[in-house]
DNA sequence: TATGAATGAGGATTCATTCAT
DNA sequence: AATGAATGAATCCTCATTCAT
């Protein structure tokens, strides 16, 4: 019933292992990015011996990566999905996920941080970037169409809203401000978003 | 004027070989990346025959891109302020500063693409980084009390407008479009912060 | 008349173990030589998951090779020895040993190719290499005593046939020609043999 | 007057490093074989404090290989050349190359028994050894022309020759014997050489 | 009997820096 | 003022082997 023959299973060490290793990771480029993220000092962080540890559980560092990658996602996707869908219209959707991407902050500030650096710095950025980005332009697109926001460059504006969110939160993780002042933050920052994207008002400027 | 006296003046030789230095190490960035513009590179680029001469001219890498930052400011500031001075009103200054910026793409690629990567990357931050945010700020500031700007956060939309620009710039800056999208997506930009920050119109949603 | 008697004697599975490792073994070092033939690389050949397997069979590398070579010569002996007792005489002996060799190329290239490798590259010689070379010499010893041969100096024509016989082989698994071509390659290489063996012609340049 | 633009000048003491690491690097493969010489060992050979150094002055394994070649060449050519043009006809120049090449043992151990090494494990082969079967083949073509060589296959026998000579250099530079023994040694190969290539006396076996 | 996990030495290479000249 | 040579730590990675299960 295997849906891969190709790849054994991973017994239940070996799993543990790699989560691990992986936790470490992330927090080792949360903390000095990265470019400086290098196997020794991961596998210190996580109290290996050696980095031939690493490198026996993962066939490299882009594997490494790849796996820290799909762990944020997995983490990031479970608080913000939910929140997300909850919204009801382009716009409150808009809203919740830049308020949720936000209060990621307080709750996993390692993930996120790495995740921005690793899309920045790593070879990542194919894949999870232009995923995002796909993500926004698609609901611009289909929210012009509904009307509920002005007609914009949907792919300039994505990379603006995606890039500024990111500034944000990597900023707010440097400081990790009280739960109130994040919540703010979000507030402030989708405020921001929702009326840049805001059609003209009847009878405005035109 | 000299605000260090401990520093003997430098020679016109000196003077030549560190701005050549400078001026590879700048291209080597814009190409490669912080992370992978190593000494050795930027020799080579330079034609110089070994990375002894980097060291000699310059107290270390930090030295060396403090160099970099302190070029590039001056080629971006030559470029951008007469044209952001010659805009009357906060918001007219606002529109020239993000659309010079964004045309300085056609005109220094290899400079704000290095720019931007130190900005990241770098620990250069605290100076040069802190030194847009607040003139943002202030601008930002400055405007709301005028009334040409509606009431936010200052700080935040500073870093959100900072970083958008900039990612505009890098993904410009691969691409290297031609002039005309360079100044559409200039004005694409420049359209949605201004609309970002106007007050409500009378009568508005208050 | 087990010649050790402090060694168990070996189960069925374990036997099946070992040969299929020594297969796995050959096939890898016929393919990457000796020098790359790593045991996680004959692991994965041989569908095993770790190279635990390989150390537990084996006391180490000297001992698989040890086992490889050992079975090599099995199955080159079956291939050869009933054709060259076929033949009868020095000289027509001498010529089947060097056509079955040759044409074993076709038949078992994995084996000849792994062979040579491993007796010019491990530290093996001593006991396979030189029985061949022994068994040479003596042939040819005996040869010159019924006067087929030539008087020469046996030990060096012994390693030069041995060596030429090698380069040929090597190179022809390389390409792994036409049966046909094999063939002709055997006998070609066997008249150069035999002609530089063959006694001086009756009223010669003596 | 520089003919090469590309490549600064070597001074004195780049040269004398790189002929230093060179000689150790020769050194140590005829020693161990190049599958062992690892920088480390190499540059513990040569007393020099780390392999940092080797890779200071040699593009990599490849780079530090080829010079060995080279250099083993240079010294080679050096002895060999004069003695094989001292000699008149293909017949006596065949003689001259192979005792040549033994004798060679005698004086520079080393430099043979690496380049054989060489020329078998790492991937030189092409360059370096294609040249000499090219040349053996040319020679024999043009001796046949000549009618002073029997008909045979030109490429078989001159890869066989040019084995068989390798493995006696091999052989007796392992031994090291007597000069006398090196020169009986060569001549015997060389009588081996001429008798298998030898035409057909008149009235012959045909 | 088998195996997955772990180890630690050793592989080549790159790096920023120092030093004598 | 300049430079070529040297350094040694750090990079990722592979290796054969060991061990507890």
């Amino acid at each position: 019933m295997s849906y891969c023959l190709l790849m054994r299973a991973r017994t239940f060490t070996e799993s543990a292992r790699r989560a691990q290793i992986v936790t470490s990771a992330i927090e080792v480029i949360a903390d000095v990015g990265y470019a400086k993220a290098s196997f020794s000092r991961i596998a210190k962080h996580a109290g290996l011996s050696s980095t031939g540890m690493i490198s026996y559980h993962f066939a490299g560092k882009e594997d490494l990566v790849a796996a820290c990658v799909a762990e944020i996602d997995t983490v990031l996707r479970a608080y913000m999905e939910p929140r997300i869908e909850a919204a009801v219209g382009h716009v409150a959707q808009l809203r919740a996920y830049v308020e949720s991407n936000v209060a990621m902050v307080g709750v996993h500030p390692a993930e996120v941080k790495a995740l921005i650096d690793l899309v920045r710095n790593a070879g990542t950025q194919s894949a999870s970037v232009n995923a995002r980005l796909d993500l926004f332009e698609e609901h611009f697109r289909t929210g012009q169409e509904a009307g509920v926001f002005r007609p914009f460059d949907t792919r300039t504006v994505a990379l603006v809203f995606a890039s500024g969110l990111d500034a944000v939160v990597v900023t707010a993780a440097a400081d990790l401000p009280e739960p109130d002042e994040l919540t703010r933050l979000g507030r402030e920052l989708a405020d921001l978003y929702v009326r840049a994207t805001a059609p003209d008002p009847l009878g405005g400027q035109a």
